[in-house]
DNA sequence: TTATTAAAAGAGTTGAATGTCTTTTATTAC
DNA sequence: GTAATAAAAGACATTCAACTCTTTTAATAA
C-alpha cells in the first residue's frame, strides 16, 4: 500500500530514536546493519531525511545521524507525507476514474471512513509513541 | 492499492455485464474503446479472465465476450483475487516484517479492523450489484 | 475450402521504483 | 596541513508492472 522506502525510513526512524542522542550518534554503518538494507540505498533515504528535517547529521569521525528529543514528536503521517506524498489514499478503492460524493462506488463511503480512520491514527501516533507500543 | 490491471478488469465486467449476452456479443475492440484502453493490453487481461471462468468468449467472425447472467452474482472480490491475488490486504500497512496480534504496530488492530470491514463489503458486491449501484 | 474475422499467444519495450557502485565533500584527530 | 572517517552526491544497474507489436489459432460465412 505504501512504498518500501517508507518502511524502511519507518524503520531508520525507529532505530535512531532508541540509539541516539546528539553526543551518541549513529553511523550509516550501524544502522544498515540493523535494519537489514545497503548502506548505499539507506543514505540516499536518509540523505532525504535530513534534508527535509527530519533528524540531524554530520559527517566525519564520530559523525553520523541522530535525533533531537524534540523531534520525536513528528508522527508517522508526517513521514509518510514526506517520503510518498498523499496521492496515494486521495484515489477511489476500485481505480474509478471520477468517484465522488455525487456518483460514488458501493465502497466509496465505507472506503472514506476506513481511510480516514487510519489517516487519524497516523496522525496522533508521533515516533516516540510508535516507539514505546512495539517490541523490535 | 490494487493494481491497475484490477480496476481495467472490473471496467472490463462491468461493461460486458451491461451490453452483452449470449447472443450479442461484445468485441475486444468495442471493450477497448469503451474502457480507453489498448485492445493488445486488454486482451491479455480478458485472456486470463476468461481462462479463470470469469466471463465466456468465442473467436472468429461474429465472435467476442459475454457474460452469462448467472455470472453475474460474482463478486468484486473474487475478481480482486483472480488478479491480484491475496498478498496485499494480508501485511503490515506500515511494512512491519513480523506484526501480529502478539506483537502489534500501534496501526494493527484499527488496520485489521478496516481490512475486514472493506473485505467484507467486497464479498457482498456482486458485478451485478456493482452495476446497479453506479453511473457511468 | 477459402477468405475473413476476432481472440489467443508470444516476444519485445518502457518507465518508475528499487538498489548498487564510485566519487566527492565535510569533519575530526593527530 | 595531512590522513582518516563518514555522510552526500551522482552515475549506473536491476526489476517488475504496464504496455505495444506481431504472429498464430479458431470460428464463421460464402
Amino acid at each position: 500500500m505504501f512504498s518500501r522506502t517508507f518502511a524502511y525510513a519507518l524503520r531508520a526512524m525507529t532505530y535512531i530514536a532508541q540509539e541516539s542522542k546528539e553526543d551518541q550518534k549513529v553511523s550509516l554503518d550501524e544502522l544498515a546493519t540493523s535494519i537489514q538494507l545497503s548502506p548505499h540505498y539507506l543514505g540516499k533515504i536518509m540523505q532525504e531525511l535530513v534534508r527535509k528535517g527530519f533528524l540531524n547529521s554530520v559527517k566525519g569521525p564520530g559523525g553520523g545521524f541522530w535525533l533531537d528529543k524534540q523531534r520525536s514528536d513528528i508522527t508517522i503521517y508526517q513521514l509518510l507525507n514526506a517520503v510518498d506524498g498523499d496521492q496515494i489514499v486521495n484515489s477511489c478503492l476500485m481505480g474509478r476514474l471520477k468517484c465522488n460524493a455525487k456518483n460514488p462506488c458501493p465502497m466509496h463511503d465505507e472506503y472514506l471512513i476506513c481511510r480516514n480512520r487510519l489517516i487519524d491514527l497516523m496522525k496522533k501516533t508521533s515516533i516516540k509513541k510508535w516507539n514505546e507500543s512495539i517490541e523490535l
